[in-house]
RNA sequence: UCCCCCUUAGCUCAGUUGGUUAGAGCGGCUGACUGUUAAUCAGUAGGUCCUUGGUUCGAGCCCAAGAGGGGGAGCCA
């Protein structure tokens, strides 16, 4: 007979075979009365209850069986007799693999501050809201190729380690071999990059898109997906150091077909959690419920998690130009009342966190985007529109969150974009290859990024952006 | 980087006007119970009150500096 293998709790769950012999291993989350196991092995979040025959188990590993151990049960599968389950296991043995000294591990079966956890990013997998966070953030990465795919996109990967700083981005992070605390110098006394190991100045790169932008002019539409990084002192729960980005870019696109395509992932990713990851969202509501049970009425959300993600699935977000927003700003109450920290006064302002809430929030209550934003507050590769005074730019503005894509038409006149070039005075040898796409076979593309563990921040109903990503980077934190 | 708040047992927190020996719940440990659902019941151990300096007869509590954490702002995704 060959050897039985184990059955994950999710599958026995799922097809309840009453009566079959099986094999689960998993990680105790409680044990109660001396005989009934609450076994979890991260597949799903629901428990296994493993029934433990007390009186015929060795009193050793009995002991053993504590909160957090790791064990090995083999039994039969029995309808439970109890309320909470439907179905349980009848263990006739069970091994322990992995003891969890009960008066060291740190979890216990009760709620933890989520301050807390983030100092055991190492264990903290083991609760139900992060194992919960993790597998929708799984999920929403098999979305993110599945909605490209079915479109007819081409994944490319960008380079990591950069040699242009010309996006303008952040601040960036060096990468460099040389010793730093004697680099060889150049005759001048500085720095000399000719010795480091690409022979010049290198960073993590803080965005994609201009590498993405020459496969879009090949391969017509083109997305890229990964890692980001930024050098930028934020101490907010919204920001990260490093975080994943995915940028699509499109050939033949205007900004009215990108806001439609920027919409409509959106409203993909949140459609296929819904439909795919109901038993974590279903904890992740009753988690964010119990959370603002303790915050005034006032900063309760008026909806539920699974509310609010079917209320975005299914409302069409405002469009709305940014000389429109100054307009409805300007006339609004808390600007007319002076209670905005910083005032609407004119045109050519930059939108601050409180009007884009305004907007959101208060004002349109369901997702907005704005577009055609001055062209002074935008970058230079952004297509100018004939005002003259404003560029085809559009953010993405969602409830709790802010910005969560922000994208443009791409200025595809050659003369135009090195016109902005010299402008802005970005050194032209970094981009002499970006130029040349202008010059062989130009096209309009569109393209945006959006920032994903922010999207996963609005799904998961997450407040602070360091839980939705299992080790975050963050100023002054780099631990394991 | 700026503004505000917090730091007391393993965790979550209370601690009065500056006053003798610093508390609770949960968790741990010991035992009871044995179809429980974050089990229950009884008992018990557990403290650098973040650190340093100061004020005071006396500091968990007041003052100063520092460290760590949180919220907000800016930067952005």
């Amino acid at each position: 007979m060959s050897k039985k293998s184990r059955i994950k709790i999710r599958t026995l769950l799922q097809k309840a075979p009453v009566g079959e012999q099986v094999i689960v291993k998993g990680w105790v989350r409680t044990f109660r009365n001396n005989q009934f196991v609450a076994l979890n092995d991260g597949s799903t979040i629901n428990n296994l209850q493993v029934v433990v025959d007390y009186e015929n188990t060795d009193e050793k590993i009995l002991r053993k069986i504590t909160t957090g151990a790791c064990i090995s049960a083999e039994g039969t599968v029995v309808e439970s007799p109890g309320r909470g389950q439907s179905v349980e296991i009848k263990a006739s043995t069970v091994e322990i693999l992995g003891e969890a000294d009960p008066e060291k591990y740190p979890l216990q079966p009760k709620r933890h501050s989520l301050e807390f956890l983030r100092e055991i990013a190492h264990l903290r997998v083991r609760t139900n809201t992060f194992s919960a966070v993790y597998r929708i953030r799984h999920a929403m990465i098999f979305a993110v190729h599945k909605f490209f795919q079915e479109k007819g996109f081409l994944n490319i990967h960008t380079p990591i380690i950069t040699g242009s700083d010309a996006e303008g981005a952040g601040e960036m992070f060096r990468v460099t071999t040389l010793d730093p605390v004697n680099p060889p110098l150049t005759e001048s006394g500085e720095v000399d990059y000719k010795e480091d190991f690409f022979e010049k100045e290198t960073n993590l790169t803080v965005s994609g898109q201009l590498e993405v932008e020459t496969a879009c002019l090949a391969l017509s539409d083109v997305y890229t997906f990964g890692p980001t990084f930024r050098a930028e002192n934020s101490n907010t729960s919204r920001h990260l150091a490093e975080f994943w980005m995915i940028e699509p870019e499109v050939a033949f696109c205007d900004l009215d077909e990108l806001m439609g395509l920027a919409e409509e992932f959106v409203k993909y990713l949140v459609a296929y959690a819904l439909e795919n990851c109901a038993d974590d969202l279903a904890f992740l509501e009753k988690r964010l419920a119990e959370e603002e049970k303790h915050k005034p009425q006032q900063e309760r959300s008026p909806m539920g998690l699974v509310e609010r993600l079917n209320f975005v699935r299914e409302n069409e977000f405002v469009r709305l130009t940014y000389t429109e927003a100054i307009e409805i700003l300007r006339r609004s109450k808390p600007n007319q009342k002076k209670k905005f920290q910083y005032l609407i006064e004119g045109w050519g302002a930059d939108l601050q966190s409180e009007h884009e809430r305004f907007l959101v929030e208060k004002h349109f209550k369901k997702p907005v985007i704005l577009f055609n934003y001055p062209k002074d507050i935008k970058a230079f590769y952004m297509r100018q529109n004939e005002d003259g005074k404003t560029v085809a730019a559009m953010d993405v503005l969602f409830p709790g969150i802010g910005e969560i894509i922000g994208g443009s038409q791409r200025e595809e006149r050659f003369d135009n974009l090195q016109a902005r070039v010299k402008e802005l005075e970005i050194p032209e040898k970094d981009l002499w290859w970006y130029l040349e796409l202008r010059k062989f076979g130009t096209a309009p593309p569109s393209g945006f990024g959006l920032g994903f563990e922010r999207m996963i921040q609005f799904i998961c109903g997450m407040g602070n952006i360091r839980d939705v990503i299992p080790f975050p980077r963050t100023p002054g934190n780099a631990e394991f």
